[in-house]
DNA sequence: TAACAAACAGTCAAGACTGACTTTTTCTCG
DNA sequence: CGAGAAAAAGTCAGTCTTGACTGTTTGTTA
């Protein structure tokens, strides 16, 4: 009945798109839930409302659904970060406001699902070849993300190692997270850095260098 | 001392004490080559060449073998730091030598272990129940340590949380180590790390207020 | 409209892991 | 020295997971 059909019409292409798009959303969500370990492709499967064989027909293995989950997560993350840069106010506290971004970042569920991914791929051959490189793009765009919010100058000496370490801790911190959830620790322990990374950034004496002056948008 | 025992006898109590070690060490080890999921019981009284039977006896459940595997594992932790902590030389460098000393522990097989067991015991209430306490005492116990090492006065305000931001900051680069070994980039983080602590610890008002004052927060 | 191809659904067998059960060896005590 | 108990070894059934197979529906093209 190609003559007339009121009822919706879905291209076949959009099908495909949006049942992919179910299943990796499924699987990251599993994945969070339950491990890396607990996510059997039967449980996706039924998370996402697709029937078994339809998940075989897109992923053959649970490998090639997890490396997809990853490719998706990377995306999801890459815009997570984005998004809160743009709603970064400006003015005093922006080091501060950075920091804080980048911990509730690294503490949400989105990273542990990384997380879970991560640890599993370090005795997974497979899955490392495929979060190896995901993981170093992602870690070098927060790093250019980090920088360039807060205006800092690679070319002064340990001002790089400074913004490395930064995402380092908060990658400590929200790995500390996963399984106590302290907030108030991460807090008081970021408020600090805030201070002791604007004083190290701003001394031109501490990291051995003549003093420039910052960033423009260097308040009182 | 009966009549006359040619043959080594070796006392039943004994026989169990050196029998559950070889099993914890053993556990360890898969754990580190195969990671928690892959760390079957089967496995592990192969490894440990003693008998599935045997193993069942002294752990009836693969929970019960890991547990105390982790407990285990915090003792080994413990005394490594211990250890290293004696060898530390003494003088200008102190500062970077405690943070090398963190940095390799961090990064270390051990470390690793931990990780796993931290990464599983997050979706395992019962691993969670005998994980949480004890690197909730391993964390304590290094950051003693750390203070103790480096001469701070946590009353100062600031200053604890600087420690506490120095631990953060080596358990994620020794998350980054486990699948990525990168010994330069950890070694040049860490000497601008000790640059900007021992910047931050010395001068009186680095760390003090910014205007606001700072409670000196009693360690809650 | 008919034929063909792609997507989807359900079923099932092979393999692996856990833990209970049974037998054999070793230690201790009367 | 012998009997009983504890430890260790070996075997096995139940359960879960994966991915292959077969049939059905939906979309495209001639």
């Amino acid at each position: 009945m190609t003559a007339a059909t009121p009822t919706a019409r879905v291209p076949q292409e959009e099908r495909t798109r949006v049942m992919r798009a179910r299943l990796l959303e499924a699987c990251v969500e599993v994945l969070i839930e339950r491990g890396y370990a607990g996510t059997s492709t039967t449980l996706v499967s039924e998370r996402a409302g697709v029937s078994r064989g339809a998940q075989l027909h897109h992923f053959p293995t649970k490998a090639d659904l997890v490396v997809a989950a990853v490719e998706h997560l990377t995306l999801v993350r890459g815009a997570d970060l984005a998004a809160a840069a743009e709603a970064l106010p400006r003015g005093s506290h922006r080091t501060r406001a950075v920091l804080e971004m980048l911990g509730e970042h690294f503490s949400s569920p989105v990273f542990t699902a990384a997380l879970e991914l991560w640890v599993a791929a370090r005795t997974d051959a497979e899955l490392l070849a495929a979060v190896g490189p995901l993981e170093q793009r992602v870690g070098r765009d927060a790093h250019r993300l980090t920088v360039e919010l807060l205006g800092v100058d690679e070319s002064r000496p340990g001002h790089r190692e400074l913004i490395q370490a930064t995402l380092d801790l908060v990658r400590g911190l929200g790995l500390a997270n996963t399984i106590s959830d302290d907030a108030r620790r991460r807090r008081r322990i970021l408020d600090q850095w805030a201070r002791t990374l604007d004083a190290a950034l701003a001394d031109p004496a501490d990291p051995a260098d003549t003093g420039t002056d910052q960033h423009p948008e260097d308040p009182a």
